[in-house]
RNA sequence: AAUGUAAGUUAAAUGGUUGCGUGUUGUCAAUGCCGAAAGGCGACACAUGAGGAAAGUCCGGGCUCCAUAGAGCAAAGAUGCUUGAUAACGUCAAGUGGGGGAAACCCUAAGGAAAGUGCAACAGAAAAUAACAGCCAUACUAGAAGUUAGAGAUUAAAGGUUAGAAAUUAAAAGAAGUAAAAUUACUCUAAUAACUAGCUUUUAACCUCUAACUGCUAGUAUGGUAACGGUGAAAAGGCGAGGUAAGAGCUCACCGCCACUGUGGUGACAUAGUGGGUCAAUGUAAACCCCAUCUGGAGCAACACCGCUAUUUUAAUGGAGUAAACAGUUGCUCGCUGUCCAGUAUAAUAGUGCGUGGCAUGAGGCAUAUGGUGACAUAUGUCCUAGAUAGAUGACCAUUCUAGACAGAACCCGGCUUAUAGACUUACUGCUUAG
RNA sequence: GGAGAGAUACCGAAGUGGUCAUAACGGAACUGUCUCGAAAACAGAUUGUGAGGGAGACCUUGCACGCGGGUUCGAAUCCCGCUCUCUCCG
């Protein structure tokens, strides 16, 4: 399985943030719900009003990017939603920063596999 | 050359690692996996993968359904100088009129206000059949005044006359008287006559009355008049001269305006001539409206097919009726469809789906030639370059420079509008500055 | 993606060309009376912003009806273009 899972559904997506833990970072607020698969599966949320679409898509793909990177060291059979968070500013946004971030969280999520 | 004007091109580049969507591509060979097979899924390789605005959704069209979207009227909406281009347009091109600029050039919703209706606050006499004030003429009334004539009164001057009369003169014209002898004196008489008084005439002044006339003032009535009337965004063509009772295009010159005719132009219109003072009427149509032209409605979340669920019972097809009524077709009239019967078999309606199609070869792009001022058209050659469905182009590293703006396809095209760092090309202008 | 509605004071909401919107009207906020205290009731004056003046209370003046243009003598209102908000369609 290299290909990543996706939420799609409305439903989905109002299981995992009503009912998940969250954590909250500067940029990136995470959710997570375990989850009766084999596997993960993540949902990328940016509100339409932090800016115009070509901004959008590209924090979307960075945090795509990140999620790539932690892959193969995260526990399996999660749900995982990443949200954009509204305060912080759009000039800030670089790959490295949330790299750092997502570790971070993830980190206190307890999901990290520690070798 | 700086500055400026117009048109157009481009929208950082190169290499490496890693990652994503798509594919009538190739391989996986008798064994990548599923399946009886057709085939599907997956892996690797290869190819390919976002703009000039993809945006706003402001117009126009294709496409789909509503009957094949049909006819007429009304309503509603849009457009609005002319001619052309186009599938069509509110777009574009070339021109016309108007405005701006020194110029290149730019801007321009630019039909009709004598078809009708509405509105024009405040101010102002009045915001639209011109009324009012004012000015002028005529008539009447009243008032005060003047002139002329008449009458009267008063005053003044001059003259005449009568009466009186100081004074002077005369007696060689007259006569009487007194005193006295005479002379003389006085009186009378005669003449002159200052002066006084009366009467009268003339002139002048003033007053009164009457009559007529004249202009003035006030009022009333009738008529003429639109120059003048503080305001306002806007006031009845402008300015000057003549003219008039007062005035006025009432007349004239110049300017503007309107009509007709001729010429040029397909036309908007331009230009020349002639005529017009009834030149009769302000602005607003981005107020209603009129005129001309155009528009049926809904939208790919349309729609078609497939699977599943629920409810209901009847579709295609054939016949009857096309009389009436009802429903649908956006209001009305027509037209059309449905109803009623037969009829086979499943169908219809509603909902739903990590469903399938619709879905990308098209009013396509590029180059050349021809026609046209141009938009554009025609012909030939050549190219095929995204197609997702929670939605694909990213990240990292290195190098270069001008240090990278606005910004992400979602059925597809033609435009418009809006956002936009710069770089480059072509043509043109010459206020000013420098040479 | 498509279709539609709106923007006026702190909040709601009138005003469809005209004397400055005295920004009507109703809430909210503020002060006072009443009360042991509150609520309710009653009374009161106000509420955006720039500039200037004043010790201060406050006064003067300009701009403001989402923003920018246009039509008109004159736009909150009419027309055009942007910005933002909300609703509906699977």
């Amino acid at each position: 399985m290299k290909k990543i899972k996706t939420l799609k559904m409305n439903y989905e997506f109002k299981n995992v943030l009503n009912r998940g833990k969250y954590f909250v970072n500067n940029q990136v607020i995470i959710y997570v719900l375990k989850n009766n698969l084999n596997y993960n599966r993540i949902g990328v949320v940016v509100g339409s009003k932090v800016c115009k679409a070509t901004k959008r898509n590209h924090i979307k793909r960075l945090i795509r990017e990140a999620y790539r990177k932690y892959e193969k060291e995260l526990k399996q059979s999660y749900d995982i939603v990443m949200m954009w968070n509204k305060k912080t500013e759009i000039s800030e946004v670089s790959f490295h920063k949330i790299l750092g971030n997502m570790k971070k969280s993830f980190s206190k999520a307890g999901i990290l596999e520690l070798k």
